[in-house]
RNA sequence: GGGUGCUUAGCUCAGUUGGGAGAGCAUCGCCCUUACAAGGCGAAGGUCGCAGGUUCGAGCCCCGCAGCACCCACCA
């Protein structure tokens, strides 16, 4: 490292170059010392890059890390990625149909072997984006949820759950993409509300000219309506129960049913009934025992040979059924109405109820353990709230269905004979023992299961598969339970629940202790982030940069609606007329810290990092002032240093409580407290007032030496204590100066420095002391700048102990006053009567001390009278409210009596203040009267 | 239909167990002062969504209402 600060704080610079030093000294492996502190991280798809969900979630998985790293635990981050089934698949048969071939052409065993080619060579990007983001996960760990010994997990899970009876199979309604041909869960299905139609048709009634009425948004299910349903109760049908109804265009008898299923407010009261299309009708049949008759081929187009509607989409059926309908008198009425419409989350296409075999976690036995596990407090959701929803979802929970119709992920370790009986192993071989034992000398033929597992099961596992489980493991024996998850709440049913009840049952305990839930990050006006509204903000393009051009054409290219690209570029142009200038990673990461308040989504705005970016140059330069200061001088822990003056005493007591509120945030994960903290005590106390008075004290003459090797040595310790705590959040910019500000780092890291030095006692006095400097300094800027004083100018003031303030505050920081203050003088008013001295004095009090500046001209009398009558005003409205407190018994008698001491003394001061600022009025105006 | 969160300065948000309303950005003055103009000094700006209640005292607790956002659910 060099020893000197380049001059300008340029992030590019330093950021990759200490984060290859970082991964190839190995050192964000485990230490093997001290107590274990272990994190998970989401496994992002491996077809993903990072977006800024990602890179706010990361960041504060990093600081955690880093935070513990530096306390001294024995740290692991787990890295690692999903192998994601369905986008994965979808990603590589988009490839193939480029080059003009296909998933069914290559077969099976080819389109995987391309699966994993397309891994090794572009499965890559988001972990070495993670990379710029200074994550500093255990490289050395990363897993992959098909790595072998993962799937080999994975099996072990699935075969324990059937063996004990928690995994079946069985013909199901399941939610089915008829685009993807495979089965979904219902987490996997969205519902929006849709504008459609409710179409009333006339079902007529066997053997009568009577007709029923039904309601359906769904006409051509009809086809395969197996009976008409009525309320029990409902005194219009009750003659009908029973009868049965000629089911138009197919001609079929079906029965009239009572159900309460049936709510008899809504529409006519009778519900045609399609158990193999409906998920509440599916349920009708089978208390019914009513037939279920499927129509629809897995793509959903009507199934139904020798009828006219055979082979017909599903949207064109519905328009023939009506057409026909309609034809034989049949329709009553159409409505507009608004509905739910359920869509696959990946292909959007409209999701069908359909019945086929599937595989199901039967879920009721493995939530119970879960959900005493949150009851109980061994797991704890921060924020709190977030367990009701985890409660609500899991005391309802459904059997979770399986098994996906593609060929990409874990394949289904069961294995079938051709009489169908079902095998399930962790190999073949296994299998086929069983089956031998089943068919003894017989010869028989075993064939696997076809399909693969939900990419959610082996996520599930990801807390343990990770650590070696079901081998027992040294890693396994130290990290699990895990500390912390931090995840978004829009996976806590997806996984979090899920690894709860699988943690528990496999690896006999919680797999983590808390679970951080953090908001959605939106753009700047609120807006969630998504390719088809061209607001997406991509990370590296906040750190590295990204000029106007290149960002049109990213976010206008690939667009789902191509129609939608000129109104993205004008409101691109609009709000990034510039591009975007890079801001650096440090920067970006203090952002998402200062940002992540509790449980809110946060809006993300390039002022906000511009901020941060400005504070990292601030930082940056406050180091070069000490840098250049302080060469020579060794940097000491706090608790060693000399502190000869009060100011460095000062500074020290601010950094411990910084360092203490700073812990304490961590604590509860208030990032945004943290880094708050940072941000104000660097900046306002350390920059603003401690470098500023060091200036002033190292340049005077008078300063002895002892003193300034005191200071210096404060100055260089302080900033080093500083960015110690920063680390965490500002990985490189704090490396970077660690590196510079001694000259025996010797290769070390700062990630292994202690995040906080011991404490020595805080000095009270010398806090006092400088804080009432401090305000004596506003105090005469304040009046400088009322008074329209340049800057520049150096002015007399005057002073008056008017009280018992320590006269040695004034003599040991008459120095430093005057400095700050611009003086030329500053000296006792002496017993001089006041108006007589000048006509040009405007005076102001800190508690007892009476400031004076003399002033050139009096042209802003007028402006300070109206400012000090303002000031009167509200001091009389204060002295009023609390006079009337004070009279009121009632306060007298109930509150505590510190906060009638507090009130007490809080009239006292306001009738103090109302004396002097009357005086000062009426100084003013005397004076105004004569100039 | 059930649930959750939000409403505080022009904007984005803090506000810990109830005890005199805060920050950043933006705005307005004045300064290119030898770490930093990505800076310094100073100023202005709020009926804490509305309406009740509890309390000596409410931004905070309770009830109701309105608006916004999200989640869950099988209403044809």
């Amino acid at each position: 490292m060099e020893n000197k600060l380049d001059r300008i704080y340029d992030p590019h610079s330093i950021e990759q170059q200490i984060y290859q030093q970082w991964e190839e000294s190995g050192n964000f492996s485990p230490s093997d010392d001290g107590a274990p502190y272990c994190i998970m991280i989401p496994p992002p798809n491996v077809t993903g890059s990072l977006h800024m969900g990602h890179a706010f979630q990361n960041t504060l998985m990093d600081a955690l890390i880093r935070y513990h790293r530096m306390k001294g635990h024995n740290t692991l981050w787990q890295v690692g990625t999903d192998h994601a089934g369905i986008a994965t698949q979808m990603v590589v048969e988009r490839l193939l149909n480029a080059e003009g071939t296909s998933r069914v052409d290559l077969g099976r065993k080819a389109f995987t072997e391309r699966v994993w080619d397309w891994k090794a060579n572009s499965g890559g990007t988001i972990t070495n984006q993670l990379r710029r983001l200074g994550a500093s996960v255990d490289w050395t760990r990363e897993r992959f949820t098909m790595d072998d010994d993962l799937s080999y997990a994975v099996r072990e899970v699935f075969v324990s759950l059937y063996e004990d009876g928690l995994i079946y199979r069985g013909k199901r309604l399941v939610n089915w993409d008829p685009v993807l041909l495979t089965a979904i869960s219902d987490l996997e299905v969205t519902s929006e509300e849709e504008s459609g139609h409710l179409w009333h048709f006339r079902y007529p009634i066997s053997g009568s000219a009577e007709h029923v009425v039904i309601a359906t948004t769904r006409p051509e299910t009809m086809l395969g309506d197996t009976a008409v349903a009525v309320h029990p109760d409902d005194d219009r049908y009750q003659h009908l129960i029973g009868k049965t109804i000629t089911l138009p265009l197919v001609n079929r008898e079906i029965p009239i049913v009572a159900d309460h299923y049936v709510d008899p407010e809504f529409g006519s009261g009778c519900v045609k009934i399609t158990p193999a299309h409906d998920f509440n009708d599916y349920a009708v049949g089978e208390r019914h025992h009513l037939p279920i008759i499927n129509i629809m081929t897995p793509r959903a187009s009507i199934d139904l040979p020798g009828s006219r509607y055979h082979g017909m989409s599903r949207e064109t059926a519905r328009q023939e059924v009506v057409a026909d309908l309609e034809q034989s008198g049949l329709v009553e009425k159409i409505e507009a109405h608004q509905y739910k419409v359920p869509r696959g989350d990946r292909t959007g296409q409209v999701v069908e109820p359909y019945l086929t075999d599937q595989w199901f976690v039967k879920a009721g036995p493995l939530a119970q353990p879960a959900i005493a596990a949150v009851k109980t407090g061994k797991i704890r959701f921060v924020p709190k709230n977030w367990e009701r929803t985890y409660f609500e979802w899991m005391e309802n929970i459904e059997d979770w269905c399986i098994s996906r119709q593609i060929w990409w992920g874990h394949r289904i370790p069961a294995w079938y004979d051709e009489e169908g009986n079902i095998f399930v192993a962790r190999t073949a071989e296994q299998a086929n023992e069983q089956a031998k034992v089943l068919h003894g000398e017989n010869d028989f033929v075993l064939r696997q299961d076809e399909d693969v597992l939900d990419t959610w099961f082996s996520s599930a596992l990801w807390p343990f598969s990770t650590l070696g489980w079901p081998q027992s493991t040294k890693a396994y024996e130290t990290f699990y339970p895990t500390n912390v998850l931090v995840t978004g709440f829009d996976i806590i049913f997806f996984w979090v629940a899920r690894m709860i009840m699988f943690g528990l049952k496999f690896a006999d305990d919680i797999p983590f202790h808390e679970v951080y839930i953090h908001g959605l990050v939106r753009d700047s006006e609120g807006q969630k982030m998504s390719k088809s509204k061209g607001n997406i903000l991509d990370p590296l393009d906040l750190i590295d940069g990204i000029e106007l051009e290149p960002l049109l054409k990213k976010r206008t290219t690939g667009l789902m609606q191509p129609e939608l690209a000129p109104q993205i570029e004008s409101a691109t142009r609009k709000e990034f007329p510039n591009g975007i200038p890079a801001y650096g990673t440090d920067a970006l990461r203090f952002t998402f810290a200062r940002l992540a308040t509790q449980g809110r989504d946060i809006r993300f705005d390039l002022g906000q990092i511009e901020g941060y970016r400005n504070f990292c140059n601030k930082l940056w330069n406050a180091a070069r002032y000490v840098l250049m200061n302080s060469e020579q001088t060794k940097v000491m822990p706090i608790d060693q240093l000399s502190a000869n003056t009060s100011i460095e005493k000062w500074i020290i007591a601010e950094l411990q409580n910084t360092t203490r509120q700073i812990e304490q945030a961590y604590e509860i994960y208030r990032f945004d407290i943290a880094s708050k903290c940072l941000y104000e005590f660097i900046w306002d106390e350390y920059c603003a007032w401690f470098i500023e008075f060091s200036k002033i004290m190292l340049r005077n003459p008078e300063t002895d030496e002892a003193t300034k090797q005191s200071l210096r040595a404060s100055l260089v310790s302080v900033l080093d204590a500083s960015i110690r705590l920063l680390h965490p959040f500002m990985p490189f910019i704090t490396e970077q100066i660690w590196q510079t500000v001694a000259n025996d780092r010797d290769g070390r890291s700062i990630m292994f420095e202690r995040f906080s030095d011991s404490t020595v006692p805080i000095n009270e006095g010398a806090v006092a002391e400088i804080n009432w400097t401090k305000s004596v300094i506003s105090s005469i800027r304040n009046l400088r700048s009322e008074n329209d004083i340049k800057p520049g100018d150096k002015i007399v003031a005057m002073y008056q102990l008017l009280g018992d303030e320590p006269s040695s505050w004034l003599n040991q920081n008459i120095l430093l006053i005057t400095e700050f203050a611009r003086l030329s003088s500053f000296k006792p008013l002496k017993d001089a009567p006041e108006p007589a001295v000048s006509s040009h004095l405007v005076s102001t009090e800190v508690g007892d001390f009476r400031i004076y500046i003399q002033t050139g001209d009096l042209e802003h009398a007028e402006e300070q009278l109206a400012r000090l009558e303002k000031q009167l005003k509200n001091l009389e409205q204060q002295i009023k409210r609390t006079q009337s407190k004070l009279n009121n018994t009632q306060f007298l008698e109930k509150a505590p009596a510190a906060v009638i001491d507090k009130e007490r003394t809080r009239l006292l001061e306001c009738e103090k203040s109302r004396k002097l600022i009357r005086e000062r009025q009426h100084r003013l105006s005397n004076h105004s009267l004569t100039s």
